[in-house]
RNA sequence: GGACGUAUAGCUCAGCUGGUUAGAGCGUCACAUUGACAUUGUGAAGGUCGGAGGUUCGAGUCCCCCUAUGUCCACCA
């Protein structure tokens, strides 16, 4: 290969590298596991299931984050000799999917679902998610991310319908799945049940109505929604209220817009004596809160108003047929013709709506089947069952398993605050409502005959059995996936190898959907916890901390920003200068601030490479100039910390660590010394072995946020696929005498500056510098030194004292200049003895703090260790710095 | 109503269990510059760590109160 042929380009192009390095990879086989290099030696196993995407478009910021950071995991685990799977897959999403085709087929078609039948339009709505999961993969593939593709799953394929429904029929059998008739949150736009985690509350302002019934009713009631009072069986008040309390357990007749009512007066505690007039009608089923009173109370249920939105026949003549709106126009009117509406005042309340189509929630009683979260029955351990705590036969609930897991710690969840959030989501938490009148999804596995009714895995046998029309909540199914794409129930050596999954990570809004339901079913189904460690990351959000929304148009779209600064700026832009749990804002700037830090590690590596002799591996390297010393010790330092930054989940310390490292001590520093130090015979070999060494180490150190660019410029050395490197470890340390003289180096250097502008020295030519003894520097070791660009100068160890110190020009004629313009020995002597008080101030503070009873007395036996320790580190200051001091 | 965050340089944020002189990136300003890199280098300016109090030899860090701001949960009819 000739010169020309094996340079590098001048700037890194990521255009150019990315797509073929990711081709690479795939051809490497070593996405998958099993194909691992050294797979006896890889025993431990570390997987992460990728959080499936919905197939309802395309990738946004916060995919990039979480595709970012678990790559990052996963390349970490790879290199250090664990068998890493990261399991992809996309999701079904139901409601998300089947109205986002439905929508489209209005716009373009005019039809609706209806129009089209089941089995056509669930046509559609599959061809559209074939559609959505090729988009979704393709930029996964953009990302760089390191997932398994042999393993790919979807939440309604094949297997994972066969796990749904042997889950369903599981925990139907053991009573947790049940079918009732109970007041549910009813989306009258999107024709569909929805679970409490599906609304959302949209604050508001509503008028409140006082009124009575009729004239000789004894109490008056408030309401945002007379329209509903068609259907109020009760009135009730609390039994402490004095006011009231006369009325308690009377039944009064009355006709009431149009309809005819039977109204008991019922007395509960959970009522507000100050709110409104103290009494409240009870509608039974139309409100979550008056169905459950209206439940203790033995009270009758009057269904005023039907799916479509509108009020039934029971609602009476007057409103019958009317929606919701129309009614309470009505309903008002009435009430203020009959002089029985006292007030109307306008509050602010909070409207429920539903999250995916936003319309308002309409709650009404119906037959659903739920997940009974406190029935209790007998825990079963599997042949897998590695939970602790919980005993084969055990009598727990879903809500103690949930519990149990986190409690126990054998969850853990970064950062720890959501424990809190986690345990109160599951104190208030109600059965869950899993079945949908929607058609995109897994059906229900319940087959009806007549009056029987069979729950199965597969359909049963005979004729004339019909299938429950309805789907399963998409969080059903979701809630298997970290054991369902292994296999599951199938015993299989993936599930066995890689259940539980290392670590959970995703974005906290999703803590309570799918967190919590994981958790309920593995613990459950598999007897494990589906992960060790949950790791939530923040929303990414815009410049000015405003949500990413298309209507907004502050949208930054991750495609576009690896197109134009390359996959890896983007991943480090995500990954650096933001903490777990906390959102992060997000500009092009800081990509492409990015974008110039990938391009100087290529440059970093051009010159290395361009440079050096052989370029070779390098496994080990000693320094011998102070310079030599110092990068390897920093190096060793970085290795370590950047490997317990990574092992603790601290990508943003990790990267700065690390960035530090590579642009400051590497790049502007040990670069520049390299540059003269191989115009040394005795010195360039040895050079050119730290260079490479060094930068073997980084690009492997940085490979897991940079994969992209490290792979490329790895492949330089010929020592095979980075992907599959050894991840580094700390040669030596750091030794504090290598670190201070090299801090006093850096201060001469900046004082040569001063020498070049005072002597009117240009940077083209030449300083020799010979200094003994001079400031702070202690080494017996000879350093030389001959930097180009910030002033080309030699150290040379005499007798001389620092006084007589004299500089030459090369090539010119000599001339001296005294120390005091090298080092600025006043200023040094002044910032020396300042120190010096300072330590001694600090040891006298410690000394009392020691001797001090109260102390000793109430600090632990580690805090006293703790104090004394920094007291010995603090004495050996003090008399360094005398030392020092003296010496100037 | 309850819970949980956040408040540190002009901007975006680090700062682990309290420890000596509070950091980075971007931005600003000055200077440099012909072979690794202008997607550069050297340096400078810029902070009473939201406010008041407390614990401590010592507080950005721990405790109490307050202010601003954000999120989640519950929902009052």
């Amino acid at each position: 290969m000739s010169d020309s042929e094996k340079e590098l380009s001048k700037a890194y192009d990521p255009a150019w590298v990315e797509d073929a390095t990711y081709l690479k990879w795939l051809e490497s086989g070593f996405f998958n596991p099993d194909n691992l290099p050294n797979l006896e030696k890889r025993t431990e196993p570390f997987t992460i299931v990728l959080p499936p995407p919905n197939v309802t478009g395309t990738l946004h910021m916060g995919h990039a984050v979480m595709l970012a950071i678990e790559d990052a995991m996963i390349r970490f685990n790879r290199m250090n000799g664990k068998r890493a799977l990261w399991l992809p897959g996309t999701d079904h999403a139901a409601i998300a999917t089947e109205s986002k085709v439905e929508k489209l087929l209005i716009e373009k078609e005019g039809i609706n679902r209806h129009d089209l039948g089941r089995e056509a339009f669930l046509e559609r709505v599959n061809q559209f998610a074939q559609e959505s999961h090729d988009t979704i993969v393709n930029q996964m593939k953009k990302m760089g991310a390191s997932v398994d593709w042999s393993r790919e799953a979807y939440t309604l394929d094949e297997e994972r319908n066969f796990a749904v429904r042997t889950a369903f029929t599981q925990m139907y059998g053991d009573g947790l799945i049940y079918k009732g008739h109970r007041v549910i949150n009813w989306d009258p736009k999107g024709q569909t049940t929805v679970s409490d985690e599906e609304v959302e509350y949209i604050e508001g302002t509503a008028k409140m109505y006082t009124f009575k019934y009729s004239q000789d009713f004894p109490i008056s009631i408030a309401t945002t929604r007379p329209e509903t009072k068609v259907g109020d069986t009760a009135v009730a008040v609390n039994p402490e209220d004095p006011r009231y309390i006369e009325f308690v357990g009377k039944e009064y007749q009355v006709e009431f817009a149009g309809a005819n009512l039977n109204i008991k007066i019922i007395a509960d505690p959970n009522v507000d004596q100050t709110f409104g007039t103290g009494a409240l009608g009870v509608t039974p089923a139309h409100s979550m809160v008056d169905s459950d009173m209206a439940r203790n109370h033995t009270l009758g249920m009057v269904v005023v108003i039907g799916k479509d939105g509108r009020m039934t026949k029971e609602a009476g003549t007057l409103v019958a047929g009317q929606t919701t709106i129309e009614a309470r126009e009505t309903v008002v009117n009435w009430l203020r013709e009959n002089n029985l509406l006292e007030a109307e005042v306008e509050i602010t309340q909070n409207l429920s709506v539903a999250q995916r189509s936003g319309g308002v929630i309409e709650p009404l009683p119906m037959d659903q089947w739920f997940i009974d979260v406190n029935k209790e029955f007998a825990f079963k351990a599997t042949g897998l069952n590695t939970m602790t705590g919980i005993q084969n036969g055990e009598m727990v609930t879903l809500k103690k398993l949930m519990q149990h897991a986190v409690k126990s710690e054998q969850i853990k969840i970064l950062p720890e605050r959501f424990s809190k959030t986690y345990f109160h989501w599951i104190d208030n938490l109600r059965d869950w409502n899993i079945s949908r009148q929607i058609w995109f999804g897994h059906r229900v596995p319940v087959w009806y005959r007549g009056d029987d009714m069979y729950v199965g895995v597969e359909a049963p046998e005979g004729e004339g059995w019909e299938q429950d029309s309805d789907t399963l909540d998409t969080w059903f199914s979701s809630g298997l996936w970290t054991f369902s794409t292994l296999g599951w129930p199938k015993e299989t050596d993936d599930l066995n190898f890689y259940h539980p999954t290392s670590v959970l990570e995703t974005g906290y809004d999703i803590l309570f959907f799918w967190v919590a339901r994981m958790v309920l079913m593995s613990t459950y189904l598999v007897g494990q916890v589906p992960f060790k460690e949950v790791y939530l990351h923040g929303l990414v959000r815009d410049e000015s901390g405003r949500k990413m929304s298309k209507s907004l148009g502050n949208v930054i779209d991750p495609l576009t920003m690896i197109e134009k600064y390359g996959a890896d700026a983007t991943r480090l832009s995500l990954m650096i200068g933001g903490t777990p749990g906390n959102d992060m804002k997000l500009s092009e700037d800081k990509v492409s601030a990015f974008r110039n830090f990938t391009n100087k590690l290529w440059n970093i590596s051009r010159f290395v490479l361009m440079s050096v002799q052989n370029v070779e591996e390098i496994t080990e390297a000693d320094g011998k100039t102070l310079p030599d010393k110092y990068i390897l010790g920093r190096l060793s330092e970085v290795i370590k910390k950047v490997t317990e930054h990574l092992e603790k989940h601290e990508f943003s310390l990790a990267g700065e660590t690390l960035r530090e490292f590579t642009w400051n001590n590497f790049a502007d520093e040990y670069l520049e010394f390299a540059k003269t130090q191989k115009r040394s015979p005795e010195l360039a070999e040895n050079t050119d072995k730290i260079l490479l060494y060094v930068l073997q180490n980084v690009l492997k150190l940085w490979h897991p946020f940079m994969p992209f660019v490290t792979e490329e410029l790895y492949k330089e050395f010929g020592l095979g696929m980075l992907i599959v490197a050894e991840w580094p470890k700390p040669l030596r340390e750091l030794e504090t005498e290598v670190a201070e003289t090299f801090e006093v180096l850096r201060g001469i250097i900046a004082q040569l500056r001063n020498v070049r502008a005072t002597y009117n020295i240009p940077y083209s030519k030449k300083i020799d510098v010979i200094l003994v003894n001079a400031g702070a520097v202690q080494s017996e070791e000879k350093i030389i030194i001959d930097q180009v660009k910030l002033g080309e100068v030699t150290f040379v160890e005499t007798d001389t004292k620092p006084e007589q110190v004299t500089t030459r020009v090369v090539g010119q004629t000599t001339i001296h200049v005294p120390l005091a313009d090298l080092v600025d020995l006043e200023a040094e002597k002044t910032k020396t003895e300042k120190e010096f008080a300072e330590a001694k101030a600090y040891v006298l503070s410690l000394e009392k703090t020691l001797g001090n009873a109260g102390f000793r007395a109430n600090a632990s036996a580690e805090v006293i260790t703790q104090r004394e320790a920094s007291l010995a580190e603090a004495k050996e200051r003090v008399l360094k710095l005398e030392a020092v001091i003296n010496n100037l």
